[in-house]
DNA sequence: GCCAACGTTGGC
DNA sequence: GCCAACGTTGGC
């Protein structure tokens, strides 16, 4: 089992926009090191819900409930992939950006270090640690 | 709205 | 293969 974070700009696909719609295909990733992760994703890993732009904060639990396959969105030919999210949960007590960064135990994460990749896998300790913030159970 | 950080592109 | 230029993301 392994644990991930995916980050989504609220104004264009938010916490709510998947909770509608049950479950979403995470199309439109355009980075190498994103897709990697998309790709050692496996059914059933949990996945945190990040907003950026808005929020800046972890809003919720979703799981892997399709390993990856081609994302169709795709029109430069290049080898693109999606998964399928279903949500799970929404998390009592959101966990800000800033939370984040003033807990050591996550300063390794790349939600910290860096800013700009939009799939990015968790240790266990650390998935742990942001859902006790969040003061939710999985 | 600005700008820093990063990834990608393309000229050499 | 290097690196400058450019575009995009995302925090502030």
């Amino acid at each position: 089992m392994n644990y991930w974070l995916v980050k989504s700009d609220p104004d264009t696909y938010g916490w709510e926009h998947l909770v509608k719609e049950k479950k979403t295909d995470w199309t439109g990733v355009r980075n190498y090191q994103a897709r990697n992760n998309l790709k050692a994703m496996k059914k059933g890993d949990p996945v945190l819900f990040y907003h950026s732009g808005e929020g800046m904060d972890v809003v919720g639990i979703t799981k892997v409930t399709k390993e990856f396959f081609p994302d169709t969105t795709t029109k430069d030919g290049g080898d693109w992939v999606a998964v399928e999210l279903t949500p799970v949960k929404k998390v009592k007590k959101s966990v800000t950006l800033n939370e984040i960064r003033a807990t050591k135990q996550l300063s390794n994460i790349h939600l910290v270090r860096n800013a700009r990749l939009s799939v990015m896998p968790l240790q266990k300790e650390e998935f742990d640690t942001i859902l006790e913030m969040a003061e939710t159970k999985l």
